[in-house]
DNA sequence: CTATCATGTAAGTAAGTGCTTACATAATAG
DNA sequence: CTATTATGTAAGCACTTACTTACATGATAG
């Protein structure tokens, strides 16, 4: 990689830390050049202006990677392995690529349209997956006949939001047994509900 | 009401209006003096700082009037009935005060104490109820021994952020049908889960 | 070696920002 | 009515911000 290129990683990855801590108004050109380590003229060379830079780190990272290939990964699990292994590889990531879920998150609000493509990329998109992966069991038989475009983005949202919770408001990075321990109480409640039958 | 009463009033409005709409440090002193009607400088006077301001502000909205004697209100109900009506009322709260669930939801990763205030007054308080409802329901046999605080925060989560996503990233209210159908939704899934019991 | 190109230093600009001071007026309370 | 209190206008201060201009230096490619 050129000299010119890790330049340009840098200030994107120092503008990903900083706007994650501070929000996009709270990180400052000159925080963000020196804490790539660079001067504050070389991020508007490179940039032009800071709301292109946001667009750029924003562009430049993504969650996917970890999530390729889910599809095939667990085409042929039966459901609870299958939502087990979507709801753990979610959690994990989001746990990775915490600084832009928490961007994703926080800035939600004032850049709708900036941050529906994160979003896209990872929620729905995901949500998408395991919808397809859904469908394929009902036709088999496994689960019952319902909306699984509702189903897919509930579970998500369960995990996405416990998420939230745990890293974000409680500050704690969750550990390995508590992403284990979401994912199968969740996994739970989605295959078998909470219901026994009986009428109180 | 004294006419000093009403224009703190006005300016919690403003402020409430304006940092839902444009974050904590996109709201501007002037702007919000502004549209409270009144001059910056008597902003100041009232409230010294712009930090108190918000701070004063939280303080003086709640999510709680429409949450209040729920449990009584549920307690004899059968479990489905009562986890939508739970539901609906959640749904209904958040729409009535979508700005201060925006507030919460975007400033969450910039000042977690002080949003850890209202999403206590709202989430943490809910889950309490409705696990002390299902807690019950589960004596009764009605529902599994499962672990019941997890079945309840999952339950706010989903529809939590069902809410933020029809309503801040896709900027659309949500409607009575659209809220009714989500709350039915989530229950038959919480109630019944997806599985048939079959494996494939 | 030399010409180019990425980067640096330094200084500065124009526009905000939160917040203050000095003085005036209107409303309210006793 | 009068004294107090809430509010207003106007100006501005000290600081920060995104962004710019002018000039210099070091690396790199041909």
């Amino acid at each position: 990689m050129s000299q010119k290129d890790k330049t340009r990683d840098k200030l994107l990855e120092a503008t990903l830390q900083l706007i994650s801590e501070k929000g996009y108004l709270g990180a400052t050109t000159r925080e963000i050049a020196a804490k790539a380590g660079v001067s504050e003229l070389t991020l508007f060379r490179k940039f032009g202006k800071k709301e292109k830079l946001f667009e750029e780190m924003l562009e430049s990272y993504t969650f996917l990677p970890r999530l390729r290939d889910l599809i095939e990964e667990i085409n042929e699990m039966p459901v609870k392995e299958g939502l087990n292994t979507i709801g753990t590889r979610f959690l994990k990531t989001l746990q990775e690529r915490r600084p832009l879920a928490q961007i994703m998150l926080s800035e939600m609000s004032h850049y709708p349209q900036k941050v529906r493509r994160i979003y896209q990329q990872m929620i729905d998109n995901l949500a998408k997956t395991l919808k397809s992966y859904l469908e394929i069991r009902k036709d088999r038989g496994e689960v019952r006949p319902i909306d699984m475009d509702f189903v897919s983005y509930a579970f998500l949202r369960v995990l996405f939001m416990t998420f939230a919770y745990e890293s974000i408001i409680k500050e704690q990075k969750m550990s390995d047994e508590k992403i284990e321990h979401t994912v199968r109480e969740a996994v739970t409640i989605f295959l078998n509900g909470i219901a026994t039958g009986r009428e109180g």
